[in-house]
DNA sequence: GCGAAAGTGCACACCAGTGTGCACTTTCTG
DNA sequence: CAGAAAGTGCACACTGGTGTGCACTTTCGC
Protein backbone atom coordinates (compact mmCIF):
# COMPACT_ATOMS: atom_id res chain seq x y z
CA UNK A 1 0.00 0.00 0.00
CA UNK A 2 2.89 2.15 -0.59
CA UNK A 3 1.05 5.14 -1.91
CA UNK A 4 3.11 8.07 -3.39
CA UNK A 5 6.80 7.54 -2.20
CA UNK A 6 9.45 5.07 -3.17
CA UNK A 7 9.39 2.75 -0.19
CA UNK A 8 10.55 -0.41 -2.43
CA UNK A 9 7.08 -2.26 -3.89
CA UNK A 10 6.90 -5.43 -4.36
CA UNK A 11 7.15 -7.00 -7.71
CA UNK A 12 3.43 -7.96 -7.21
CA UNK A 13 2.12 -4.73 -6.41
CA UNK A 14 3.86 -3.10 -9.29
CA UNK A 15 2.36 -5.90 -11.67
CA UNK A 16 -0.94 -5.17 -10.09
CA UNK A 17 -0.92 -1.35 -10.50
CA UNK A 18 0.38 -1.54 -13.71
CA UNK A 19 -2.60 -3.85 -14.53
CA UNK A 20 -4.75 -2.14 -12.96
CA UNK A 21 -3.84 0.99 -15.06
CA UNK A 22 -4.20 -1.16 -18.17
CA UNK A 23 -7.57 -2.49 -17.99
CA UNK A 24 -8.60 1.05 -16.43
CA UNK A 25 -8.11 2.18 -19.87
CA UNK A 26 -9.50 -0.45 -21.58
CA UNK A 27 -12.66 -0.04 -19.46
CA UNK A 28 -12.84 3.78 -19.70
CA UNK A 29 -12.03 3.50 -23.78
CA UNK A 30 -15.48 1.24 -23.54
CA UNK A 31 -17.47 3.39 -21.09
CA UNK A 32 -16.24 6.24 -19.33
CA UNK A 33 -18.34 5.63 -16.57
CA UNK A 34 -17.21 2.28 -15.20
CA UNK A 35 -17.27 1.16 -12.01
CA UNK A 36 -13.90 0.94 -9.49
CA UNK A 37 -15.36 -2.82 -9.17
CA UNK A 38 -15.64 -3.77 -13.05
CA UNK A 39 -11.98 -2.36 -13.44
CA UNK A 40 -10.83 -3.89 -10.64
CA UNK A 41 -12.02 -7.24 -11.37
CA UNK A 42 -10.87 -6.86 -14.86
CA UNK A 43 -7.16 -6.57 -13.19
CA UNK A 44 -7.97 -9.84 -11.01
CA UNK A 45 -8.08 -7.78 -7.93
CA UNK A 46 -10.57 -6.50 -5.32
CA UNK A 47 -12.38 -3.30 -5.51
CA UNK A 48 -11.15 -2.78 -1.90
CA UNK A 49 -7.35 -3.41 -3.02
CA UNK A 50 -7.51 -0.58 -5.77
CA UNK A 51 -8.13 1.70 -3.25
CA UNK A 52 -4.26 0.37 -1.97
CA UNK A 53 -2.94 1.76 -5.29
CA UNK A 54 -4.84 4.76 -6.10
CA UNK A 55 -6.52 6.93 -3.15
CA UNK A 56 -9.57 7.57 -5.23
CA UNK A 57 -11.12 7.76 -8.67
CA UNK A 58 -9.38 10.52 -9.40
CA UNK A 59 -6.07 9.58 -8.84
CA UNK A 60 -6.71 6.30 -11.09
CA UNK A 61 -7.95 8.47 -14.06
CA UNK A 62 -4.76 10.90 -13.43
CA UNK A 63 -2.65 8.25 -13.72
CA UNK A 64 -4.21 6.55 -16.66
CA UNK A 65 -3.88 10.14 -18.36
CA UNK A 66 -0.56 10.82 -17.21
CA UNK A 67 0.42 6.60 -18.91
CA UNK A 68 -1.30 7.79 -21.70
CA UNK A 69 0.89 11.19 -22.18
CA UNK A 70 3.96 9.27 -21.81
CA UNK A 71 3.23 6.61 -25.09
CA UNK A 72 1.97 9.88 -26.82
CA UNK A 73 4.96 11.14 -26.47
CA UNK A 74 6.40 8.05 -27.70
CA UNK A 75 4.26 8.05 -30.87
CA UNK A 76 5.00 11.90 -31.75
CA UNK A 77 8.96 11.39 -31.31
CA UNK A 78 8.74 8.11 -32.90
CA UNK A 79 7.76 10.01 -36.27
CA UNK A 80 10.46 9.58 -38.53
CA UNK A 81 11.14 13.41 -40.63
CA UNK A 82 10.34 12.90 -44.21
CA UNK A 83 8.02 15.33 -46.19
CA UNK A 84 5.15 16.64 -44.76
CA UNK A 85 2.37 14.47 -46.29
CA UNK A 86 4.22 11.34 -45.45
CA UNK A 87 5.06 11.98 -41.88
CA UNK A 88 1.16 12.50 -41.92
CA UNK A 89 0.18 9.12 -42.99
CA UNK A 90 3.24 7.79 -40.85
CA UNK A 91 1.56 9.73 -37.63
CA UNK A 92 -1.94 8.55 -38.50
CA UNK A 93 -0.77 4.81 -38.62
CA UNK A 94 0.83 4.84 -35.37
CA UNK A 95 -1.57 6.75 -34.04
CA UNK A 96 -4.31 3.64 -35.30
CA UNK A 97 -2.73 0.77 -34.13
CA UNK A 98 -2.49 2.47 -30.78
CA UNK A 99 -6.88 2.61 -31.07
CA UNK A 100 -7.56 1.98 -27.41
CA UNK A 101 -5.25 4.51 -26.22
CA UNK A 102 -6.65 6.85 -28.63
CA UNK A 103 -9.89 5.98 -27.46
CA UNK A 104 -9.66 6.12 -23.78
CA UNK A 105 -8.00 9.86 -24.50
CA UNK A 106 -11.44 10.76 -26.02
CA UNK A 107 -13.32 9.05 -23.70
CA UNK A 108 -11.63 10.78 -20.53
CA UNK A 109 -11.82 14.06 -22.09
CA UNK A 110 -15.35 13.90 -22.22
CA UNK A 111 -15.76 15.23 -18.59
CA UNK A 112 -15.09 18.76 -18.25
CA UNK A 113 -13.16 17.78 -15.12
CA UNK A 114 -9.97 16.18 -17.42
CA UNK A 115 -9.74 18.53 -20.36
CA UNK A 116 -7.09 20.64 -19.21
CA UNK A 117 -5.21 17.52 -18.11
CA UNK A 118 -6.06 15.38 -21.04
CA UNK A 119 -5.28 18.43 -23.46
CA UNK A 120 -1.64 18.26 -21.87
CA UNK A 121 -1.16 14.80 -22.45
CA UNK A 122 -1.70 15.35 -26.06
CA UNK A 123 -0.09 18.52 -26.18
CA UNK A 124 3.65 17.23 -27.91
CA UNK A 125 1.69 15.40 -30.75
CA UNK A 126 -0.33 18.17 -31.26
CA UNK A 127 3.23 20.12 -31.67
CA UNK A 128 4.47 17.52 -33.89
CA UNK A 129 1.27 17.70 -36.23
CA UNK A 130 0.71 22.01 -36.31
CA UNK A 131 4.77 21.70 -37.53
CA UNK A 132 3.86 18.90 -40.05
CA UNK A 133 1.02 21.41 -41.55
CA UNK A 134 2.61 24.30 -41.61
CA UNK A 135 5.35 22.81 -43.48
CA UNK A 136 2.98 21.07 -45.54
CA UNK A 137 1.32 24.49 -46.25
CA UNK A 138 5.04 26.54 -46.74
CA UNK A 139 5.74 23.59 -49.57
CA UNK A 140 2.23 23.75 -50.83
CA UNK A 141 1.74 20.06 -50.24
CA UNK A 142 -0.78 20.85 -48.05
CA UNK A 143 -4.09 22.93 -48.31
CA UNK A 144 -3.83 26.57 -48.15
CA UNK A 145 -7.26 27.64 -47.74
CA UNK A 146 -7.47 26.80 -44.11
CA UNK A 147 -5.02 28.77 -41.46
CA UNK A 148 -2.58 26.33 -39.81
CA UNK A 149 -4.54 26.23 -36.69
CA UNK A 150 -7.54 25.13 -37.85
CA UNK A 151 -6.45 22.61 -40.35
CA UNK A 152 -4.22 20.88 -37.47
CA UNK A 153 -7.20 20.64 -35.24
CA UNK A 154 -9.34 19.57 -38.39
CA UNK A 155 -7.19 17.01 -39.12
CA UNK A 156 -6.96 15.96 -35.33
CA UNK A 157 -10.81 15.46 -35.40
CA UNK A 158 -10.74 13.70 -38.36
CA UNK A 159 -8.43 11.17 -37.12
CA UNK A 160 -9.36 10.58 -33.55
CA UNK A 161 -12.72 10.35 -35.18
CA UNK A 162 -12.11 7.34 -37.64
CA UNK A 163 -9.76 5.94 -34.59
CA UNK A 164 -12.54 6.12 -32.01
CA UNK A 165 -15.76 5.30 -34.23
CA UNK A 166 -15.01 2.58 -36.40
CA UNK A 167 -15.09 -0.77 -36.40
CA UNK A 168 -11.65 -2.03 -36.04
CA UNK A 169 -12.37 -5.55 -37.46
CA UNK A 170 -10.94 -5.52 -40.66
CA UNK A 171 -7.36 -3.88 -39.94
CA UNK A 172 -6.06 -3.66 -43.19
CA UNK A 173 -9.09 -1.38 -44.90
CA UNK A 174 -9.69 0.58 -41.70
CA UNK A 175 -6.12 1.89 -41.76
CA UNK A 176 -6.18 2.80 -45.50
CA UNK A 177 -9.04 4.38 -44.36
CA UNK A 178 -8.37 6.69 -41.96
CA UNK A 179 -4.88 7.52 -44.32
CA UNK A 180 -7.31 8.07 -46.97
CA UNK A 181 -9.45 10.37 -44.92
CA UNK A 182 -6.87 12.27 -43.02
CA UNK A 183 -4.82 13.40 -46.54
CA UNK A 184 -8.64 14.12 -47.99
CA UNK A 185 -9.12 16.56 -45.53
CA UNK A 186 -5.19 18.23 -45.82
CA UNK A 187 -6.59 19.07 -49.40
CA UNK A 188 -5.51 16.53 -51.76
CA UNK A 189 -7.78 15.14 -54.39
CA UNK A 190 -8.51 11.09 -54.28
CA UNK A 191 -6.73 10.73 -57.03
CA UNK A 192 -3.30 12.09 -55.47
CA UNK A 193 -4.28 10.14 -52.24
CA UNK A 194 -4.42 7.08 -54.59
CA UNK A 195 -0.64 7.92 -56.26
CA UNK A 196 0.47 8.97 -52.94
CA UNK A 197 -0.91 5.70 -51.27
CA UNK A 198 0.39 3.08 -54.32
CA UNK A 199 3.94 4.76 -53.71
CA UNK A 200 4.02 3.19 -50.40
CA UNK A 201 4.27 0.40 -48.93
CA UNK A 202 1.09 -1.27 -48.28
CA UNK A 203 2.28 -2.71 -45.14
CA UNK A 204 -0.07 -2.99 -42.27
CA UNK A 205 2.99 -2.75 -39.94
CA UNK A 206 4.21 1.06 -38.73
CA UNK A 207 6.92 0.41 -40.61
CA UNK A 208 9.30 3.61 -41.41
CA UNK A 209 11.21 4.01 -44.82
CA UNK A 210 9.12 5.26 -47.38
CA UNK A 211 10.27 8.43 -48.71
CA UNK A 212 9.29 8.39 -51.99
CA UNK A 213 9.12 12.22 -52.38
CA UNK A 214 7.59 13.94 -55.09
CA UNK A 215 4.74 11.98 -56.48
CA UNK A 216 2.34 14.98 -57.63
CA UNK A 217 1.88 17.50 -54.94
CA UNK A 218 -1.28 18.90 -54.03
CA UNK A 219 -3.50 18.58 -57.50
CA UNK B 1 -51.40 14.05 -16.40
CA UNK B 2 -53.08 12.46 -19.65
CA UNK B 3 -50.24 10.13 -20.41
CA UNK B 4 -50.89 8.37 -23.74
CA UNK B 5 -54.64 8.67 -24.53
CA UNK B 6 -56.12 11.53 -26.62
CA UNK B 7 -57.87 13.26 -23.33
CA UNK B 8 -57.82 16.60 -25.09
CA UNK B 9 -54.73 18.25 -23.43
CA UNK B 10 -54.78 21.67 -21.75
CA UNK B 11 -53.17 24.53 -23.82
CA UNK B 12 -50.70 24.66 -20.92
CA UNK B 13 -50.09 21.19 -20.98
CA UNK B 14 -49.27 21.15 -23.97
CA UNK B 15 -46.88 24.23 -24.10
CA UNK B 16 -45.10 22.57 -21.22
CA UNK B 17 -44.58 19.39 -22.61
CA UNK B 18 -43.13 20.77 -25.55
CA UNK B 19 -41.02 22.90 -23.54
CA UNK B 20 -40.07 19.96 -21.84
CA UNK B 21 -38.60 17.95 -24.57
CA UNK B 22 -36.77 21.14 -25.99
CA UNK B 23 -34.91 21.69 -22.85
CA UNK B 24 -34.44 18.21 -22.51
CA UNK B 25 -32.99 18.12 -25.79
CA UNK B 26 -30.61 21.12 -25.06
CA UNK B 27 -29.54 19.70 -22.04
CA UNK B 28 -28.94 16.62 -23.03
CA UNK B 29 -26.67 17.45 -25.79
CA UNK B 30 -24.99 19.69 -23.38
CA UNK B 31 -24.67 16.49 -21.12
CA UNK B 32 -26.40 13.23 -21.52
CA UNK B 33 -26.29 12.44 -17.96
CA UNK B 34 -28.10 15.12 -17.19
CA UNK B 35 -30.67 14.61 -14.12
CA UNK B 36 -34.26 15.03 -14.66
CA UNK B 37 -34.51 17.94 -12.20
CA UNK B 38 -32.13 20.05 -14.50
CA UNK B 39 -34.16 19.66 -17.25
CA UNK B 40 -37.57 19.71 -15.31
CA UNK B 41 -35.85 23.24 -14.02
CA UNK B 42 -34.75 24.18 -17.35
CA UNK B 43 -38.21 23.93 -18.60
CA UNK B 44 -39.51 26.18 -15.20
CA UNK B 45 -41.19 23.03 -13.83
CA UNK B 46 -41.12 20.56 -10.93
CA UNK B 47 -39.06 17.39 -11.55
CA UNK B 48 -42.74 16.14 -9.87
CA UNK B 49 -44.39 17.62 -12.64
CA UNK B 50 -42.44 16.16 -15.39
CA UNK B 51 -43.36 12.83 -14.03
CA UNK B 52 -46.82 14.11 -15.29
CA UNK B 53 -45.76 14.55 -18.62
CA UNK B 54 -43.25 10.85 -19.03
CA UNK B 55 -43.52 7.82 -17.45
CA UNK B 56 -39.91 7.91 -16.44
CA UNK B 57 -36.78 8.98 -18.05
CA UNK B 58 -36.71 6.12 -20.67
CA UNK B 59 -39.72 7.61 -21.88
CA UNK B 60 -38.63 11.16 -22.12
CA UNK B 61 -35.81 10.04 -23.95
CA UNK B 62 -37.84 8.27 -26.29
CA UNK B 63 -40.05 11.15 -27.25
CA UNK B 64 -36.98 13.40 -27.68
CA UNK B 65 -35.72 10.76 -30.10
CA UNK B 66 -38.67 10.92 -31.80
CA UNK B 67 -39.04 14.38 -32.17
CA UNK B 68 -35.80 14.70 -33.52
CA UNK B 69 -36.07 11.73 -36.29
CA UNK B 70 -39.46 14.32 -37.34
CA UNK B 71 -36.68 17.25 -37.68
CA UNK B 72 -34.11 14.95 -39.62
CA UNK B 73 -36.93 13.69 -41.92
CA UNK B 74 -37.72 17.27 -42.93
CA UNK B 75 -33.97 18.10 -43.99
CA UNK B 76 -33.65 15.41 -45.44
CA UNK B 77 -36.29 15.80 -47.60
CA UNK B 78 -35.85 19.79 -47.73
CA UNK B 79 -32.72 19.12 -49.79
CA UNK B 80 -33.51 20.39 -53.16
CA UNK B 81 -32.80 18.24 -56.29
CA UNK B 82 -29.38 19.20 -57.97
CA UNK B 83 -26.23 17.49 -58.75
CA UNK B 84 -24.71 15.39 -55.61
CA UNK B 85 -22.41 18.34 -54.73
CA UNK B 86 -24.68 21.14 -54.54
CA UNK B 87 -27.14 18.42 -52.95
CA UNK B 88 -24.30 17.80 -50.23
CA UNK B 89 -23.66 21.40 -49.74
CA UNK B 90 -27.08 21.78 -48.69
CA UNK B 91 -27.43 18.89 -46.75
CA UNK B 92 -24.49 19.88 -44.67
CA UNK B 93 -25.57 23.47 -44.71
CA UNK B 94 -29.04 22.28 -42.94
CA UNK B 95 -27.32 20.05 -40.78
CA UNK B 96 -25.21 22.80 -39.01
CA UNK B 97 -28.24 24.51 -38.94
CA UNK B 98 -29.76 22.04 -36.50
CA UNK B 99 -26.24 21.74 -34.27
CA UNK B 100 -28.27 21.25 -31.46
CA UNK B 101 -30.29 18.37 -32.64
CA UNK B 102 -27.23 16.75 -34.10
CA UNK B 103 -25.51 17.22 -30.89
CA UNK B 104 -28.68 15.91 -28.88
CA UNK B 105 -28.64 12.86 -31.46
CA UNK B 106 -25.17 11.90 -30.98
CA UNK B 107 -25.15 12.37 -27.34
CA UNK B 108 -27.95 9.79 -26.87
CA UNK B 109 -26.91 7.41 -28.81
CA UNK B 110 -23.76 6.92 -26.38
CA UNK B 111 -26.19 5.22 -24.82
CA UNK B 112 -25.94 1.55 -26.33
CA UNK B 113 -29.50 1.10 -24.95
CA UNK B 114 -30.64 3.90 -27.53
CA UNK B 115 -28.37 3.15 -30.30
CA UNK B 116 -31.02 1.12 -32.55
CA UNK B 117 -33.97 4.13 -31.65
CA UNK B 118 -31.33 7.19 -32.97
CA UNK B 119 -30.32 5.19 -36.23
CA UNK B 120 -33.80 5.03 -37.33
CA UNK B 121 -34.27 8.09 -36.86
CA UNK B 122 -31.30 9.16 -38.71
CA UNK B 123 -32.94 6.50 -41.09
CA UNK B 124 -34.43 8.40 -43.98
CA UNK B 125 -31.63 11.31 -43.80
CA UNK B 126 -28.78 8.29 -43.95
CA UNK B 127 -30.91 6.84 -47.15
CA UNK B 128 -30.87 10.27 -48.55
CA UNK B 129 -26.59 11.12 -48.18
CA UNK B 130 -26.53 7.23 -49.85
CA UNK B 131 -28.53 8.33 -52.67
CA UNK B 132 -26.27 11.40 -53.30
CA UNK B 133 -22.62 9.56 -52.80
CA UNK B 134 -24.27 6.73 -55.29
CA UNK B 135 -25.39 9.35 -57.72
CA UNK B 136 -22.29 11.08 -57.74
CA UNK B 137 -19.91 8.34 -57.83
CA UNK B 138 -21.97 7.08 -60.99
CA UNK B 139 -21.26 10.73 -62.67
CA UNK B 140 -18.11 10.65 -61.25
CA UNK B 141 -18.57 13.71 -59.34
CA UNK B 142 -17.45 11.88 -56.15
CA UNK B 143 -14.36 9.48 -55.45
CA UNK B 144 -14.36 5.89 -56.64
CA UNK B 145 -11.48 4.45 -54.04
CA UNK B 146 -14.20 3.85 -51.52
CA UNK B 147 -17.10 1.87 -51.96
CA UNK B 148 -20.49 3.93 -51.58
CA UNK B 149 -21.39 2.11 -48.28
CA UNK B 150 -18.39 3.13 -46.65
CA UNK B 151 -18.23 6.43 -48.07
CA UNK B 152 -21.45 7.30 -46.24
CA UNK B 153 -20.56 6.23 -43.21
CA UNK B 154 -17.37 8.44 -43.87
CA UNK B 155 -19.28 12.17 -45.02
CA UNK B 156 -21.25 11.20 -41.89
CA UNK B 157 -18.92 10.92 -39.31
CA UNK B 158 -16.89 13.99 -40.52
CA UNK B 159 -20.31 15.77 -40.83
CA UNK B 160 -21.25 15.06 -37.20
CA UNK B 161 -17.91 15.62 -35.60
CA UNK B 162 -17.34 19.28 -37.51
CA UNK B 163 -21.22 20.00 -36.03
CA UNK B 164 -20.84 18.31 -32.49
CA UNK B 165 -17.26 19.39 -31.99
CA UNK B 166 -16.68 22.47 -33.51
CA UNK B 167 -16.94 25.95 -31.70
CA UNK B 168 -20.50 27.22 -33.37
CA UNK B 169 -19.08 30.71 -32.23
CA UNK B 170 -17.63 32.41 -36.02
CA UNK B 171 -21.01 31.00 -37.57
CA UNK B 172 -20.21 32.32 -40.96
CA UNK B 173 -16.47 30.39 -40.59
CA UNK B 174 -17.88 26.71 -38.80
CA UNK B 175 -20.61 26.58 -41.69
CA UNK B 176 -18.33 26.81 -44.25
CA UNK B 177 -15.69 24.44 -42.45
CA UNK B 178 -17.65 22.00 -42.09
CA UNK B 179 -18.63 22.38 -45.74
CA UNK B 180 -15.22 22.36 -47.20
CA UNK B 181 -14.64 19.15 -44.96
CA UNK B 182 -16.90 17.31 -46.41
CA UNK B 183 -16.37 18.06 -49.81
CA UNK B 184 -12.63 17.05 -49.31
CA UNK B 185 -14.26 13.55 -47.81
CA UNK B 186 -16.05 13.51 -51.04
CA UNK B 187 -12.97 13.55 -52.57
CA UNK B 188 -12.48 17.14 -54.37
CA UNK B 189 -9.02 18.75 -53.88
CA UNK B 190 -8.86 21.78 -51.58
CA UNK B 191 -8.65 24.38 -55.39
CA UNK B 192 -11.86 22.18 -56.53
CA UNK B 193 -13.63 23.12 -53.26
CA UNK B 194 -12.19 26.56 -53.30
CA UNK B 195 -13.86 27.07 -56.76
CA UNK B 196 -16.94 24.97 -56.05
CA UNK B 197 -17.90 27.16 -53.00
CA UNK B 198 -16.82 30.42 -54.96
CA UNK B 199 -19.22 29.82 -57.76
CA UNK B 200 -21.90 29.22 -54.93
CA UNK B 201 -23.80 31.99 -52.95
CA UNK B 202 -22.00 32.47 -49.77
CA UNK B 203 -24.51 34.00 -47.78
CA UNK B 204 -25.25 31.38 -44.36
CA UNK B 205 -28.38 31.10 -44.75
CA UNK B 206 -29.99 27.47 -46.25
CA UNK B 207 -29.72 29.33 -49.64
CA UNK B 208 -31.46 26.53 -51.95
CA UNK B 209 -30.43 27.67 -56.08
CA UNK B 210 -26.46 27.82 -57.03
CA UNK B 211 -26.57 24.90 -59.51
CA UNK B 212 -23.24 26.57 -61.19
CA UNK B 213 -22.38 23.24 -62.81
CA UNK B 214 -19.25 21.58 -63.91
CA UNK B 215 -16.73 23.74 -62.23
CA UNK B 216 -13.97 20.63 -62.95
CA UNK B 217 -15.27 17.64 -61.45
CA UNK B 218 -12.89 15.73 -59.47
CA UNK B 219 -9.19 16.55 -59.90
C1' DG C 1 10.57 -19.50 7.73
C1' DC C 2 9.72 -14.88 9.49
C1' DG C 3 7.87 -10.50 8.96
C1' DA C 4 6.11 -7.07 6.43
C1' DA C 5 3.62 -5.89 2.35
C1' DA C 6 -0.31 -6.79 -0.34
C1' DG C 7 -4.86 -8.45 -0.87
C1' DT C 8 -9.62 -10.24 0.90
C1' DG C 9 -14.14 -9.84 2.84
C1' DC C 10 -17.34 -7.58 5.11
C1' DA C 11 -19.42 -3.74 7.32
C1' DC C 12 -20.47 0.83 7.30
C1' DA C 13 -21.77 5.84 6.12
C1' DC C 14 -22.55 8.66 2.40
C1' DC C 15 -24.19 10.62 -1.85
C1' DA C 16 -26.98 11.76 -6.02
C1' DG C 17 -30.37 10.36 -8.74
C1' DT C 18 -34.89 7.88 -9.61
C1' DG C 19 -39.74 6.95 -9.07
C1' DT C 20 -44.00 7.20 -6.14
C1' DG C 21 -47.79 8.75 -2.83
C1' DC C 22 -50.49 12.33 -1.17
C1' DA C 23 -52.43 16.62 0.33
C1' DC C 24 -52.49 21.00 -1.35
C1' DT C 25 -52.67 25.20 -4.62
C1' DT C 26 -52.95 27.18 -9.16
C1' DT C 27 -54.76 27.64 -13.69
C1' DC C 28 -57.33 26.62 -17.57
C1' DT C 29 -61.85 25.95 -19.90
C1' DG C 30 -66.70 25.10 -20.70
C1' DC D 1 -67.95 30.35 -11.51
C1' DA D 2 -67.32 25.45 -10.93
C1' DG D 3 -64.76 21.64 -11.55
C1' DA D 4 -61.30 19.22 -13.53
C1' DA D 5 -56.68 19.28 -15.12
C1' DA D 6 -52.11 20.57 -14.15
C1' DG D 7 -48.54 21.72 -11.07
C1' DT D 8 -46.27 22.16 -6.19
C1' DG D 9 -43.99 20.55 -2.11
C1' DC D 10 -42.63 17.25 0.71
C1' DA D 11 -41.82 12.66 2.31
C1' DC D 12 -40.46 8.22 1.34
C1' DA D 13 -38.09 3.88 -0.43
C1' DC D 14 -34.83 2.25 -3.49
C1' DT D 15 -30.62 1.96 -6.32
C1' DG D 16 -25.71 1.92 -7.58
C1' DG D 17 -21.63 3.81 -6.89
C1' DT D 18 -17.88 5.77 -3.63
C1' DG D 19 -14.64 5.78 0.14
C1' DT D 20 -13.21 3.95 4.75
C1' DG D 21 -12.28 0.85 8.89
C1' DC D 22 -10.82 -3.44 10.50
C1' DA D 23 -9.77 -8.20 11.24
C1' DC D 24 -8.09 -11.71 8.57
C1' DT D 25 -5.36 -14.49 4.95
C1' DT D 26 -2.02 -14.78 1.29
C1' DT D 27 2.26 -13.80 -0.88
C1' DC D 28 6.68 -12.03 -1.53
C1' DG D 29 11.53 -11.34 -0.31
C1' DC D 30 15.38 -11.37 2.76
Amino acid sequence: MAHTAAHALRRDAVRNRDELLACAQREIARDPRVSLATIAQAAGLTRRALYGHFADRDALVRAVIERGADRFNAIANGVAEAEPLEELIELTTRLWHEASLVHASAAIALEERYLALTAASLAPLRARLAAIVEDGQRTEQIRRDISAAMLTRLIEETARTLIVRWDQQDAEVTAQLAVRAVLSIAGLSWQDVEARLASTSTSTSTSTSTSTKGASGAR
